[in-house]
DNA sequence: GATGAATGAGAATTCATTCAT
DNA sequence: TATGAATGAATTCTCATTCAT
């Protein structure tokens, strides 16, 4: 028993430390691919990063492509930030509080996942395994609930699939890009305000005739 | 004289065959990055397209990265889409069609700019030099409109330089990825009104009370 | 029509050339793959061996399976050096001439050509592709020639297809093998007598009561 | 003496079963070398085979070529099971039976040898080590047989050195290759019939004027 | 200028062997 | 002694760039 007991302890350690090492090379990967593309990413960078041996790389993961898929299904894609909640929203503030928690989420793995993410949004193969099918759901969940919304009153009059995509596609878009266009200047606040802003004219421009962020700040 | 006259037309008619050549060479470079992606496109394939032969592609670009430069610098980006005009800027009419020109451009090579742009949206390098002030250029002239647009009340009140710099990310945000959401199914019908609604979004966002883009439909 | 002819020329030699590179790389490869085995070979000594550039390999040849499937298909195999002619057998000097050409056969490229084949020998793909079909067809129309001398008169009676398919198993092993066994040693004459002396059995095994070949010695 | 006989029976027990593993991974080996050819075979194969640690196999063997060697020199080569009793034949019965044993020998491992034994077949270094002693015994022991046999009348009048070297590279050809060239179609029982068949034509050959194998069928 | 073969630096990947546990 | 992760040299193959024609 006292035997048992050492065995499944070995065992667990081994596995715990393979789990380690994965997530060493993932976030390795994760900072170069981030940092140059996925295809101008090479496996000797990786390696170094990781600060294993580049060889070493292939006792854990079968191919560079390998790679890149365990960290986009392992972290939540932003389209999953979106999802979770989703059904809850019932009137405005919850609205505005799942777009904020989506776009602001504090993910400290976000300004390094922008680019990855980008890579499964461009790579036709990933992004019909991996993102395809969850946007479709997002969708016409919150088809659902804007038509909810309408119905209630706190969003404007509009047609719930068509403005459900179009919110999507700016909101995808959105979180994929922001930071870019000012990269060396902003301070985080401004940043912040930034985004903000941003949502504040979705909102208002889903909502109507009343800022919905605004009087939070 | 006569040779003169003579010796300057062969000296014109080459000049313009180089830029015809080169303009070839673009046009072939740019729908296979937009095709692979910059890291992943071959100077073989880019020849190929171009039908002409590997080695002369080096008779008018220096390098494969000089083809990517003089792609970005020769198209107009969509920032430049958006300042051209933005001057005359002068009510809230003018202001929906600058929007709806700049996302909805008719322009024949968009589709395979995007990817293009993405890649100077990605490459430190490149950012800086041909985005980075346009971008700054492009938000101080923006926060004037908007900060007379909220003077003149056709604009709700709002911030107008952080208000300039989200309404750009917004903008670049979605110009660059609007299509990729649905790739399969949508009509370009289906299309245009997805575009149509996020316009419509963002501009009611912005001027609060009424819905600007729906009345033109 | 000057021209004409000058581009004809022109493509020709470069016809002529590219032909004149892949034979200097096949008999590289053919003789590294004799010394070492496909396996054992590697792209870097064919390079060497050929003297060009280890990339240089692959403007003429898409991977190095393609170099030895190409070796395989230009050389003609042993047995096609039997199939051929076989028809015109009738008599008892002919069947003993047909055996001899297959084997004595003074082809310069036999040695090294010998781990080849049996490279193709070995892999089943390769045999499949490249050797299955003619051995049928071989044995079938063995077969036929056998029935004929035992109906004639000039081989003992035997059952034609059994034979058939057991005279080519002896041959194709011993057209394989039979110089490995003594190396260093033996003298070209040596070997000859050796070779001679072994089809002399065979033969004598074939027809019975009158040695065939050793009258010719 | 007990604590003696203890430590002894602790050696003798250690020493078995190193040698029991020994034989596993010899087994193991030779399967894998015989499915894909030595350099092609690996030691995390061969050692997922004999169910050990890639590692373990180094407490064993000292590198992989070194388990080659074993092989070789551990297993009986066929050339060894046509030296062993040919001194006992004195008659046309015994050098049916001599040659009958050698080819039809029902050896477990004949077929996983085969390959093996073509390595060293192919392998200068290995050949002269392991084969090349041996089959000059054999060819010389073989001549005095022959010598005998055409004095006692059972074989027809040859030169009895190049008979025997013939002979000799006949049958390792033949052992060598006979399954390959009908792989897919054949039963066992057609192998047998062919095989018979190829024998009865080589002593046929040998001895003149009488099948030899035909009779015993 | 145009061509495309030649180049060689590097890419991803494999694998025999070592070594800490 | 058994293990299997770590190693890194070696392998096949790619591709931007050069250069002789």
């Amino acid at each position: 028993m006292m035997d048992d007991q050492n065995h499944q302890d070995g065992f667990a350690r081994r596995e715990r430390r393979v789990g380690r090492r994965q997530e060493e090379i993932l976030q390795a990967a994760a900072s170069v691919f981030a940092a140059k593309g996925y295809a101008s990413a090479t496996t000797r960078e990786i390696a170094a990063t990781a600060d294993i041996a580049e060889g070493s790389i292939y006792n854990y993961f079968s191919s560079k492509r390998d790679i890149l898929i365990s960290i986009i299904s392992r972290f939540p894609s932003p389209v999953d930030r979106l999802l979770s909640g989703i059904e809850r929203v019932t009137d405005r503030e919850g609205f505005v509080r799942l777009i904020e928690r989506a776009v602001l989420a504090p993910a400290p793995e976000q300004p390094c996942m922008r680019t990855i993410i980008q890579e499964a949004w461009t790579d036709d193969e990933l992004f019909r395994q991996y993102q395809a099918g969850h946007i479709e759901e997002l969708t016409s969940r919150l088809a659902r609930v804007i038509s909810r919304g309408v119905k209630a009153g706190w969003l404007r009059s509009m047609d719930p699939d068509v403005t459900a995509s179009a919110v999507i596609a700016l909101l995808m878009a959105f979180m994929m890009h922001p930071m870019r266009a000012f990269p060396a200047v902003e301070t985080p606040e401004a940043r912040t305000r930034r985004v903000r802003s941003a949502i504040d004219i979705l909102l208002y421009g889903l909502m109507g005739n009343q800022s919905p962020g605004q009087e939070k700040e």
